[in-house]
DNA sequence: TTTAGGG
DNA sequence: CCCTAAA
């Protein structure tokens, strides 16, 4: 992420990743001692967790940096317990997670995020990072621009990575390294777990850092605010560049939190290649304007799902991960992503906090009517909802009806008031949180059970309501709801026009009328579909009529030319031996037979047999059509032994 | 905002 | 009774 580290230190972080198989050259005495540094700062990343571990451990091998803090960036989706006995069980694993250690350091976050202006505590924290890097040195952010970049883009391989991960350890493994080329990955990953060290080990490329680190330094202010506008999806006018960059890297940060979070909605499975496509075409846009950064070899952002997965490490997590997203999900996808990702950073760009400002008040008086409860909301226990965003919307779209509230807000401000372990993932607050829902108007302390629903409490029709309804109805017409409304419930607040008009299409259905008019429609129904059979009958007709015009039109061209013929033929026969006269031998063309014409000869072109031409026609026109076959036949009669000219 | 119509 | 599209 905004990693710093030297050349070395992913070598280091390479060779952590292998087990014990490392053994006797200098190269693995010098990790190892790195390796020892890193434990002692208890910065231990799970290997099979996200990617953000990987890149956690460049964070690790630059210990200035508030490795709690950095965490809890980059951790945020740590998972359950169980899975570290996995990690453990790894060969030779010599990380485990403090997960003690991060829950702190995410509760410290999320706290400090509470505050009023929701975006400064997070820019304060990334400028603390920030500050332990040299200034120009923006390493992590090529790193995530040129990674997650690649990651989009890269699909099939995505594709295929993912597929590894349902496999044995080894692939994650492998991926965590994050330092192989594809096909390495790939082949490797099928070959088996005997060679994965050597392979590790030799495959691991030294990263061109300082190339990259120059791109967001050299660019120029233009370029930078273009990234800007790009990366956070707004315009700026700062002309500071050290300022652009942090955010430009902030930003890129949280895109690569997004997609990890992504992933965790869809519990590293897709199912498809479109909902994949779905969740990162916003990101991949946002990212476009870095596109231009060198390839980098760092695969950081391909690891991110493959952990998830790893087989059988814990079977309860994998059940909560694997739950694919609502469909409603996937189809708003990329609206909801580019929503959490620029109200995540930039919170004052959507509504989200327009409505927090609005709701604020309201939080804060339960707050203080609850009293002695230790209220934490999501957003208070992880910060504004970073990763919490799609999940939000996850449960959002759960409930679509409920979240559409009638003021036309959304639940994207869960005020769902709740005590949560902060140990929970996310993921399992959410699903804690699932079972109930609030909306605008009601939301409550979730101990106190109260719920102040938005559906109106029913009130049934007496006769007189009715009464008036019908007078209503057969003074102003139907339709006239409003009208009515205004004149004979104009007392009966709860008697809206809407109201109004459901109960008289209420009572339509109980008179039964309203059978009536569903034969109406379905008569209506028939009726067009009679008058497109019809048409469709006209429609053939005219087809057939239009034929038959043609066979017509054909036969009596031929009857011309064969009179015309005809005529030449007697011409010829009075004038006698004049040759200039002379016609050359007619074929009466049946089927197939220009093939057949004598070279010369003049081929008529038109089907004299009845099998040759379409029954219908021939049945009907017979009567037309044999005129000219006699004349045919009687010319064939009379001239058929005509003599070539050429052959007396 | 009102109306129509699906749910 | 709710919700939404269309006008």
């Amino acid at each position: 992420m905004l990693g710093c580290a030297q050349e070395p230190k992913f070598e280091t972080t390479a060779s952590a990743f292998e087990d014990a198989s490392v053994t006797s050259n200098d190269k693995a005495n010098k990790l190892t001692y790195e390796l020892v540094r890193v434990e002692r700062e208890r910065c231990y990343f799970p290997a099979s967790e996200y990617d953000v571990v990987a890149e956690g451990e460049h964070l690790l091998a630059e210990p200035k940096y508030e490795k709690g803090l950095v965490e809890s960036a980059l951790c945020f989706g740590f998972e359950h317990p169980q899975k570290r006995s996995s990690l453990d069980s790894f060969p030779g694993s010599i990380y485990s997670i403090d997960y003690s250690q991060i829950i702190t350091d995410i509760g410290a976050l999320a706290f400090n995020n509470t505050g009023e202006g929701r975006d400064e505590p997070r820019f304060e924290f990334f400028d603390g990072m920030l500050q332990g890097v040299n200034e120009e040195d923006f390493y992590g952010t090529n790193v995530i621009s040129s990674a997650f970049d690649e990651y989009l883009l890269d699909s099939e391989f995505s594709e295929k990575v993912l597929s590894v991960y349902d496999g044995p350890c080894v692939g994650s493994r492998l991926e965590n390294l994050g330092l192989v080329s594809q096909s390495e990955v790939q082949r490797e990953c099928e070959r088996g777990t005997t060679e994965m060290s050597e392979l590790s080990t030799a495959l691991i490329p030294v990263p061109d850092f300082d190339r990259r680190g120059f791109l967001l330094e050299k660019m120029t202010m233009c370029e930078l605010q273009e990234t800007y506008r790009s990366i956070l999806g707004r315009e700026t006018t700062v002309k500071d560049k050290p300022w652009l960059k942090r955010h430009i890297a902030l930003g890129l940060q949280n895109l690569s939190e997004l997609s990890s979070a992504s992933y965790h909605l869809k519990g590293g499975m897709y199912p498809n290649g479109n909902e994949r496509n779905n969740i990162f075409t916003t990101p991949k846009k946002m990212c476009h304007s870095l596109t231009n950064f060198p390839k980098t070899t760092f695969r950081k952002f391909r690891v991110k799902s493959g952990p998830m997965n790893l087989g059988g490490s814990s079977a309860s997590l994998s059940e909560k991960r694997v739950r694919k997203p609502t469909r409603r999900y996937i189809e708003e996808s990329p609206k909801s992503k580019l929503k959490s990702c620029s109200g995540r950073l930039e919170i004052p760009l959507t509504r989200q906090r327009i409505k927090d400002k609005r709701n604020r008040s309201q939080r804060q008086h339960v707050s203080k009517m609850s009293g002695e409860m230790l209220l934490l909301t999501r957003e208070r226990l992880l910060g504004r909802s970073d990763i919490q965003a799609p999940s939000a919307q996850q449960k959002k779209r759960r409930h679509p009806k409920k979240s559409t509230s009638i003021s036309g807000s959304d639940s994207d401000d869960d005020r769902q008031l709740s005590v949560v372990p902060v140990r929970k993932s996310y993921l399992e607050l959410s699903s804690s949180e699932s079972s109930d829902d609030t909306s605008d108007v009601s939301f409550t302390v979730r101990k106190s059970g109260k719920r102040e629903s938005r559906r109106k409490t029913q009130k049934l029709w007496n006769l007189p309501e009715v009464i008036k309804l019908i007078n209503g109805v057969s003074e102003y017409g139907v339709g006239r709801w409003t009208d009515i409304k205004n004149v004979l419930f104009v007392s009966s607040d709860h008697r809206t026009s809407v109201d109004l008009k459901d109960k008289w299409r209420n009572l339509l259905r109980a008179s039964g009328s309203q059978s009536e008019n569903r034969r109406k429609a379905e008569e209506r129904h028939n009726n067009k579909l009679h008058i497109e059979r019809e048409e469709r009958r006209q429609e053939l007709e005219a087809e057939r009529q239009r034929r038959l015009d043609d066979f017509d039109r054909q036969h009596r061209a031929l009857d011309e030319l064969c009179l015309i013929v005809r005529e030449l033929q007697q011409a010829s026969a009075r004038l006698g031996p004049h040759p200039q006269l002379e016609v050359p031998p007619i074929h009466l063309g049946a089927e197939g037979a220009p093939t057949a014409i004598p070279t010369g000869s003049i081929y008529l072109g038109v089907p004299v047999t009845e099998d040759s031409s379409d029954s219908t026609l021939c049945t009907s026109r017979h009567s037309t059509r044999r005129p000219a076959r006699e004349l045919l036949g009687e010319r064939s009669a009379e001239h058929a032994p005509y003599p070539r000219p050429h052959h007396p």
